[in-house]
DNA sequence: GCGGATCAC
DNA sequence: TATGGTGATCCGC
């Protein structure tokens, strides 16, 4: 496999007539599609960048590789998977299928909503966002044009392509009417962002006697209607693979997995890692480099896996395979938030006074979302990216907790002046080591009274050894609010919703457990269809279809051109300073998670 | 505690 | 025409 390329298909210049025609044509235009994102690409910045990670990336590959067979030798690989089978044996026993989880996802949101406020927009080719895209309409998907793609390149795919700004404060409002919604079913519901959420639907179902995926299907028409939105839903015995379910029968379906121990082993036998929460690019590679592309793979491999637990999380991934994670939703809990802080890109500056009076700008923003959000913090880092793109942080702790623009100015300069001179495409300030102002005194105590009151939030059953979800999500100011009170009232200052992405996460597990996706092999009212990027033959739906495609591209584009790697004329990047001394061999530095080995 | 790297959305 | 912003975690030092 890894069909890297194929016999780069110029020959096809098909151009991107038609994209909406039929699946044969769209192969096609997705290969030149694929041309013109590398050509665009290639000799910038960004790419040289990318070519510079990549090259790091292959060399760490490399460097595990050899631990790998130094390793390997002498090693009793039997004893090796008899002792993962134990573990394996140990987690299926905690296993619990008593939880029906659900999670929800709204199809291209900020699309719909754009849709919704402007029929006209119905049927259109078109993205959100500014220098760089944010959602991009299915009819544009159709074309390459893709969320995260800049806006010149989505250009050169569709010249006509129709460009509408973000509105977060109306997705805002809409995230709202639809978790709303969402409560009615369960009170602890957990948002992961504007447009998705977990669900225990369990003591729902039961009350109202009712079967899972009737109950699910209600949910969605209920939104569809309230809302105006479509939504995806996945019903399993966990939130990884809810999450892998919401995404199988996208858009406006559902997807609900037995609850049944072999079917979810065997749903997972052919998911590709990448699926699996946690696992992004690089550790897809890493884990490939193994010979592990499937969560089976990953029971395949589990002597060298174990060999090398340190590196890749051998906890994780046999979590991952056997398809366990955590079943435990609950709301976000404004205390677990870690951190607060504002960055900004901007054409490359190097002149300092000028980066004095960008770093000023920004620490008058953090201070005035930590007026916002009620939080002082500790430590201060700096964080900047050189116009190569190269990324550096400088922190510094404190004997006291700060939050005014002055204190994060005169410490924040301090920091950076250090650094000078630079040649910069982002600055950034960081506060950490928070401080709650607004849980003080009783005020807290009384909160603590009045939850207990309602009914304990803990659902404490089940696994998971790891707990994860200590839910960061903020997003304040859109659900569930807090009582302010009187501080609250004065530091809110009645602004209604400042900055744009105010978005916050979620969801993300800790260490192991972990989703993970399937591919396409189950049969339906699909087709099958060839992925031009990667030659996979993908039996699919046409949205699942784009899904693929858009990944391939995404990496392809970039590996694709550090293959051929063209040196370029890149020109007299005179950068003032190079930074700090950097990248030393950077060895392992770790892909996975895995908390504690519980061996 | 600090800095780098990875990930999610 | 020049590739985002916010927040979290893990690891090695």
């Amino acid at each position: 496999m890894a069909a890297s390329k194929p016999p780069e298909g110029d020959s096809l210049v098909k151009r991107l007539a038609g994209p909406s025609t039929g699946k044969a044509g769209l192969a096609q235009d997705q290969s030149e599609i694929n041309r013109i994102i590398a050509e665009a690409s290639k000799g910038s910045k960004f790419y040289e960048n990318e070519k510079r990670k990549d090259e790091e990336l292959t060399a760490r590959i490399n460097r595990l590789l050899e631990k790998r067979d130094s390793v390997i030798k002498g090693a009793d690989l039997a004893r090796l998977e008899k002792a993962a089978d134990q573990i394996l044996i140990d987690m299926e026993q905690k296993r619990d299928l008593s939880q029906i989880i659900v999670h929800v996802d709204a199809d291209a949101f900020y699309a719909s909503v754009e849709v919704m406020d402007n029929p006209e927009l119905k049927g259109k080719a078109f993205g959100v966002g500014g220098g760089v895209l944010t959602t991009a309409s299915y009819e544009a998907r159709k074309f390459g044009v893709r969320s995260a793609m800049p806006m010149h390149i989505a250009k050169k795919l569709y010249p006509e392509l129709i460009v509408v700004r973000c509105r977060f404060s109306r997705y805002s409002e809409v995230s709202k009417a639809l978790m709303t919604v969402l409560q009615r079913y369960d009170p602890t519901m957990h948002p992961a962002g504007f447009d998705e959420a977990y669900l225990n639907i369990t003591k729902y179902c039961r009350d109202h006697e009712m079967e899972a995926e009737e109950c699910v299907q209600v949910i969605r028409d209920e939104v569809h209607k309230e809302t105006g939105l479509t939504i995806s839903a996945g019903i399993a015995p966990n939130k990884m693979l809810a999450k892998i379910c919401s995404d199988r029968n996208k858009p406006n379906g559902q997807f609900k997995l037995p609850f049944d121990r072999r079917a979810i082993v065997s749903f997972m036998k052919d998911l590709s890692v990448r699926k699996v929460p946690g696992i992004g690019r690089v550790n897809e590679r890493v884990l490939e480099a193994i010979g592990v592309k499937t969560c089976g793979d990953i029971y395949t491999q589990r002597a060298v896996i174990t060999l090398l637990d340190h590196e890749l999380g051998l906890h994780g991934l046999l979590h991952a395979h056997l398809g366990i994670s955590s079943n435990v939703v609950e709301p976000p809990i404004r205390e677990a938030r870690k951190s607060v802080g504002v960055e900004r890109t901007f054409s490359a500056v190097g002149d300092s006074t000028k980066l004095m009076e960008i770093l000023e700008n920004i620490a008058e923003s953090l201070e005035e979302d930590c007026e916002q959000t009620g939080w002082a913090g500790k430590t201060l880092t700096l964080k900047y990216k050189l116009h190569t793109y190269e990324v550096f942080t400088r922190a510094r702790s404190l004997d006291r907790y700060i939050r005014s623009k002055d204190d994060l100015f005169s410490i924040g300069s301090e920091l950076l002046r250090k650094e000078l001179p630079l040649r910069l495409r982002l600055l950034g300030l960081r506060l950490t080591q928070l401080k709650d102002l607004r849980d003080k005194g009783e005020k807290g105590i009384k909160r603590f009274f009045k939850d207990a009151g309602d009914e304990p939030p803990r659902k404490r059953n089940r696994l998971n050894d790891e707990e994860d979800d200590f839910a960061a999500s903020m997003m304040e100011d859109d659900i569930e609010e807090i009582p302010m009170d009187e501080e609250d009232a004065r530091l809110n200052g009645g602004t209604p919703n400042a900055s744009p992405n105010r978005q916050s996460k979620k969801v993300s597990p800790n260490s192991k457990g972990r989703p993970a996706d399937q591919d396409e092999e189950t049969s339906d009212s699909r087709q099958r269809l060839v992925c031009p990027i990667c030659s996979t033959s993908l039996l699919t739906d046409n949205d699942g279809f784009n899904a693929h495609v858009d990944y391939c591209l995404s990496r392809g584009a970039i590996a694709e051109l550090a293959t051929l790697g063209s040196q370029d004329d890149v020109g007299p990047i005179t950068s003032p300073k190079k930074p700090p001394a950097l990248s030393k061999s950077r060895a392992g530095s770790n892909p996975f998670l895995l908390s504690k080995k519980a061996k």
